[in-house]
DNA sequence: GGGCGGTTCGTTAGCGCTAACGGAACACGA
DNA sequence: TCGTGTTCCGTTAGCGCTAACGAACCGCCC
C-alpha cells in the first residue's frame, strides 16, 4: 500500500485544537464524535444525517456554545450575506425611518446591514462610500437620498453589485423604490381646491430633489385640471428657515388664499412668518404640508398635511433587494404607495 | 536532481486562475512576476520590498483592479474590522445625528459599521440584536438609546466583546459616553432664574430615560441653589403630545411663570397648549427647551433652548471604542461635553 | 577567500468553513 | 449468492488571505 520505502511516520491528523478560545467546527465534531462535515451538515440543515447523530451534534454545539465564523462561511460560500446602506444628507424624519424599516426587514431576511452614511451630498464622497461598500463585497447597495445628483453618480458607477435607490423619478440602469409623490401632491391640492381656494401657491423643495419635482408636478397638474393659474413655485431647501422666507414672500405678494408647502418643516417656518405678520391661519391663509412628521399635529395651528409611511417604504426597499438578488423576472413595481391626507386645523374655506 | 525514478511529470503549480471573475492575490502575483506573499506585503505596506518590485505589484493591482477579499482577510487576521451599532427606539434628531457622527468617525478609523437598529425598546429584542452582532464577530458593540432598561440588559450580557453605551448615568461594567445633561439643565434653569423667575416648573422626559433624570436633577439642584421651591415635575414621553398635556396642567395650576421643558418636541406641544389657552409666551409664561432641533428657531415664538452637539457625541463614541480596543490604560473620560444656551424669543422677565 | 549580517523574496502552513466525491453498511429482489 | 440501491458519513480539496520561516543574494570586513 505504501508508495514509498520510507517507514510510515505517525501521521498526526491536523485537527486544530481550540487554542485561540473560540470553538471551531472541529471542536464540535470531536466532542460529538463525528467529522466536521457532519457538523456542517447539521448547521446548514442538510439531509443525510441520522436523527440520533443530529442530536449529538446539536448537543455538542450547545455545550460549547459554538457559533460558526461568518468570515469563514463567507469565504467558502463566496457571498458576504450583507447589504450596504448609504444614507446621504441630513438624517431627517423620512430617511431615518425608511432606514429603520429597511434594517428590520433586512435582518428578518437573514441579511446583515453595513452602514455607510454621510452628511455630505457631494458626488465624490458618495462615490467613495459606494467603493467602500463594494470593497466589503456587499451583495447589493441601497441609497436613501432623494437628490438627483446622488442617483446620477450611482448611474455612472459599475460597482459590480445591484444598486437600489429611493427615487420618485425613473432611474435608468438602477433599481428603484419610492412612494407616489405626485399622487400625494394632487391629493393635497385637491383638498385646497375642494375647500374653495383658487389662488394656491406652492413652496417647493430644492431643485435637485426628485420628490420636490414630483410634488411640484402633482400640484401643477391638479391646478390645471381645475383651470387654475399655475404660478412659479417658491423654492426652499426643506428647512424651516426657507419656509419662513417663502412665507414672507407669499404674504408680501398678498394674493394667495392657500399654500401647499412641500414638507412639514418648511410649513412650520411659513406658519411662523404668518404669525409674525399677523396673518391668521387658516382664516386668512390656508396651509397644507407634506410628510406628517410627529410634531405636525402640534404646530400652531395644527398642520393639515399628507402622511407618508416611511417605515413601509424601507421594507419595500428590502423586498426589492430580495427580488433583485433572486433575479425575479417579473418583480412587482414598488413605486406606487400612495400617501394619505390628514386634515387638521391649518386649512379652511377661503374668506375672500 | 530527481529523487524518484519516475519520469518528471509536468507539475502544474496550483495557482488558482481568475476563473470566478474577481481577481485574487495570485492573479496579481502572476502578473507582477512575484509570489503572492510579496503582493500581501505591498498591500499591508510592510518593509522588505524593493521599490521597483513594489511598483510592479502596484501596477498589476491597478491593471486588474484587484481588491483584497475582506472575508479572507478577516479569517487570516482573526478580526472582522467591523463594529456593531444598535440604535434603539425612535430615530429622533439626537440619536440619528449621533449615529451619523459615529459612522463617519468609524470609517475614518478604517472600521466598518454593522447596523442593528430597531424601533422597539424591549429587552428581549435588544438581547437578540446584541446576539446577532456577536455572531457577526464585531469587535465592539455600541448602543445608542438613553433608556435605562437597554443599558440594564447590556449589563447582564456577556457578548464577548466590549460594549459601549451612551448613558448619562454611571454604567458599571460598560464603557460610557455622554454629554453633560445635568450641566445643561442647570444652565437652562439659571437662565430663567436670572430673568427673575421664581416659580419654575419642569416637564420631564420618561422615567426610564437617564437623560431625563439628569436634566431633572440639574433643574432641581439649580432651584435649590437659589432657595426656590422644587415642585414634582410633570412627566412626559418626549413627544409633542405629552408636552401639550403638560402645558394644560401647568396652566390649570396657574402659579408658574416659567417652564423648563426637557426637550424641544415637548416644548412645541406646550407652546401649542399655551396658544390654545390664550396664554402669551413669553409675556405670561416663559418656556425653555432642550436639544435645539433645527425647527426650534421657528416655533411660535422662537424657542429658547439648550443646544447639544450630537454629531460630536457620535465621534466621541468612536474615540472611546478605539480607546477600548487599544486597551488604553488611562483613556479620557468622554462624558463632560457641556451643552450651550441658545436664547430666543420664548423666555423673558416675568410680569408678575 | 571565507564568514557574516542585511535585504529581498519565496515556500509552507494555517485561518474555519463548504462543496464534491467516495466508501462503508445495510436492505432488497433476482 | 450476487448485484443494486439507499442511507449515512468521512476524506479531500479548495475559498483568499496572513504569519512564520528559510533561502538566495548582496556587500563587507578580517
Amino acid at each position: 500500500m505504501s508508495d514509498t520505502d520510507a517507514p510510515d511516520l505517525p501521521v498526526e491528523p491536523v485537527e486544530p485544537a481550540a487554542a485561540s478560545g473560540v470553538p471551531t467546527m472541529f471542536d464540535v465534531a470531536r466532542r460529538a464524535g463525528v467529522s466536521h462535515q457532519t457538523v456542517s451538515r447539521v448547521l446548514n440543515d442538510l439531509t443525510g444525517v441520522a436523527a440520533s447523530t443530529r442530536l449529538r451534534v446539536e448537543q455538542a454545539i450547545a455545550e460549547l456554545s459554538y457559533t460558526p465564523s461568518p468570515a469563514a462561511r463567507a469565504m467558502a460560500k463566496r457571498r458576504s450575506g450583507s447589504i450596504g446602506l448609504i444614507q446621504a444628507g441630513r438624517p431627517d424624519y423620512g430617511p431615518s425611518n425608511a432606514a429603520l424599516g429597511f434594517n428590520e426587514a433586512a435582518h428578518e431576511a437573514g441579511y446583515t446591514v453595513t452602514q455607510a452614511s454621510m452628511r455630505s451630498l457631494d458626488g465624490e464622497v458618495l462615490r467613495q462610500a459606494v467603493h467602500r461598500l463594494a470593497l466589503q463585497r456587499v451583495e447589493a447597495i441601497v441609497l436613501i437620498s432623494g437628490e438627483r445628483e446622488g442617483v446620477g453618480v450611482l448611474t455612472g458607477i459599475d460597482a459590480g453589485v445591484p444598486l437600489i435607490v429611493v427615487a420618485s423619478e425613473p432611474t435608468p440602469g438602477l433599481h428603484r423604490v419610492s412612494m407616489d409623490q405626485y399622487g400625494g401632491a394632487r391629493i393635497a391640492t385637491e383638498h385646497l381646491v375642494g375647500l374653495g381656494h383658487r389662488e394656491i401657491r406652492h413652496v417647493a423643495g430644492p431643485v435637485d430633489s426628485m420628490d420636490a419635482s414630483e410634488r411640484h408636478r402633482g400640484w401643477a397638474d391638479a391646478m390645471r385640471t381645475h383651470g387654475l393659474e399655475v404660478h412659479a413655485p417658491i423654492v426652499g431647501d426643506w428647512l424651516a428657515a426657507s419656509g419662513d422666507a417663502a412665507g414672507r414672500e407669499v404674504l408680501a405678494e398678498g394674493t394667495a388664499t392657500a399654500v401647499f408647502v412641500a414638507n412639514d418643516q418648511m410649513s412650520l417656518g411659513l406658519l411662523h412668518a404668518c404669525h409674525d405678520a399677523g396673518v391668521r391661519v387658516p382664516d386668512d391663509l390656508s396651509v397644507i404640508g407634506f410628510d406628517d412628521i410627529p410634531e405636525a399635529a402640534y404646530f400652531t395651528p395644527a398642520l393639515t398635511t399628507v402622511r407618508q409611511d416611511f417605515e413601509s417604504l424601507g421594507r419595500d426597499i428590502m423586498a426589492t433587494v430580495l427580488d433583485v438578488l433572486r433575479d425575479e423576472p417579473d418583480a412587482p413595481d414598488r413605486t406606487s404607495r400612495v400617501p394619505e391626507l390628514v386634515v387638521r386645523g391649518s386649512t379652511a374655506a377661503p374668506t375672500r
